[in-house]
DNA sequence: TTGTACGCGTTATCAC
DNA sequence: GTGATAACGCGTACAA
């Protein structure tokens, strides 16, 4: 329609190489009278190139995460990247299967909050450059940011035991979850500096939702274990936790006090308001978007791997009612 | 390494055509031995599908949304498909620029829980399968899955007045959001039903958070104007109005009864448990996968275009405290 | 049953 | 300043 070849249409709409102003004029008339535009796959083809990233979370639907991907989401579209979601369920085998399909698709980085066995992640992975949250693989150069989750604990069991609390119980996370581990060692961690040894029995493990808190903690207080607080792995943890001593007919923060992990919305909106751990997710997703660039752009320019940076964000203890 | 021409490989990973078992298995091996996948740029450009979506919401930080996200994902993903994520803030332009970079990426189809000027849509979205969330389009042959906000508005009011309140308000969502609107439209129906007009003075629009739902109740509380119940367009808002009232020492439900609608997880966890309107999100997104998957089928097939599908979910009433 | 050759829509490298 | 033309990596008639 502008009288000109494929080679300059694509001259113009990528603006490289000489292209005279009037045939430039002709054909982004033609481009807009035709509703024209470029063909993705065939240029990512030529390109080697797609502008799209893959994300793959343990679950979108857990308060935390959200968050965490409009972060990513909002800085990649900044950049001109469009961002594919997987959900894991903390499941190696999901997890594999979101990477391997967005492999197919050539995204040019992955962002994982991953679970299970990282030794896996290296093969699965392979060239593509990954930055990884909330965990760190040791001996594979990817990047990493996550917020230093065994000071978080320490920070939550401190502020625990100088309100006079002794008898602390954790609510951790799923088994073999990196974060979850690293907030169990901050409680011991805090509880060795005050002199005390952690009671197994005041231990559990398990999935990071409100149903396991209050189960969890009602199975505690069945137990016949006596305790005066605790520190859960996360928010939704807490709030089940709270609840569940309320319907046991005690008192938060009297009887048992009660810390949280992330400062979800809802700490704010329950009651007693939840004292937590805060975890800025946003940011985290924005941070982890900002190295995956750096490393796309090392990657598009040829340069070697450089040497894997970890971003660690510190913690903040917010304390509101329920400690 | 097999010893054979790529259409030999080709017809092995597709199961298409004939291949002989054991020329099948020396390929297989050799895809296995280099770790082969298949390049789906190139793949898609040769078919013409990508097995790629597009789905924009709002904003996915916002509580409703993660779940209906897991819904088409779960979905999408059984059905070996990925999906690309956008949020939009409610602003046409950020929805606009998402459709259309996720048309560059050639997306099979597109779920999309629009907001502003539905006009723009048709237009945008050109021959791509599209699912709408929440809206119609009227003369546009899109499917489209969205709860009944109208009869939901009615339910909750009609609730209010079956409980003695006569004096209403409503916070509703942002102008120009459909759902918002029937949702407003709801409460006007069930007061008329009852015989009261709705007083313009107890209604407002805004954003479809904690925050606006705060400000808009105590702004409600200033002006005087007497109020015995209020009727919010979501849980976010309400429990804004719900923390509102209490700070004013008004007490809920005793003197002020407060229903909202979504019915998210934190509708359960605020004291008093929010009393709501549930609306399926999961089940909304599985359900939109669903029409869309049949419409991608459809177009595969060279069918002409069917007639549009409304899916019209009902809405539930959960009563918990709060009202 | 298998291989050859073309097309999918771009970009990049050359000529001109 | 512009146009041929060869990749890019696949699927698929068609020939063998």
């Amino acid at each position: 329609m502008a009288g000109v070849s494929p080679a300059t249409v694509s001259r113009v709409l990528n603006g490289q190489g000489p292209v005279r102003e009037a045939t430039r004029r002709r054909v982004l008339e033609a481009v807009e009278a035709l509703g024209f535009t470029p063909n993705g796959l065939a240029r990512g083809l030529a390109k080697g190139v797609t502008r799209t990233i893959g994300l793959v979370l343990p679950d979108i639907a857990n308060p935390y995460f959200p968050a965490l991907a409009r972060g990513v989401e909002d800085a990649a579209r900044a950049a001109g990247f469009a961002v594919i979601l997987g959900n894991s369920d903390n499941d190696p085998e999901q997890e594999a299967a979101h990477i391997r399909v967005m492999r197919e698709r050539l995204v040019d980085g992955l962002i994982i909050a991953s679970s299970g066995q990282p030794q896996r992640l290296p093969a699965l992975v392979g060239e593509v450059p990954t930055v990884l949250i909330d965990r760190r693989v040791e001996g594979w150069p990817a990047d990493s940011v996550s917020t230093d989750n065994r000071l978080g604990g320490r920070l939550a069991v401190a502020h625990l035991l100088a309100r006079g609390r002794r008898r602390i119980a954790h609510l951790g996370g799923p088994a073999g979850v990196a974060s979850a581990a690293d907030r169990a060692l901050g409680f011991s961690d805090a509880l060795r500096e005050a002199g005390l040894e952690p009671d197994p029995r005041l231990v559990s493990q398990g999935p990071f939702d409100f149903a396991s808190g209050y189960e969890r903690t009602r199975a505690l207080l069945e137990s016949g274990v006596d305790f005066d607080a605790i520190f859960a792995a996360n928010d939704l943890l807490a709030v089940g936790a709270v609840q569940a001593c309320q319907d046991a007919g005690l008192e938060v923060p009297g009887r048992v006090a009660v810390v949280g992990f992330d400062d979800i919305l809802l700490a704010r909106l329950v009651r007693p308001r939840l004292t937590t751990v805060l975890q800025p997710a946003y940011r985290v997703g924005a941070l982890a978007w900002e190295r995956l660039a750096s490393r796309i752009a090392a990657r598009a320019a040829g340069g070697g791997a450089a040497a894997p940076v970890d971003v660690q964000l510190t913690p903040r203890l917010v304390v509101r009612e329920s400690a």
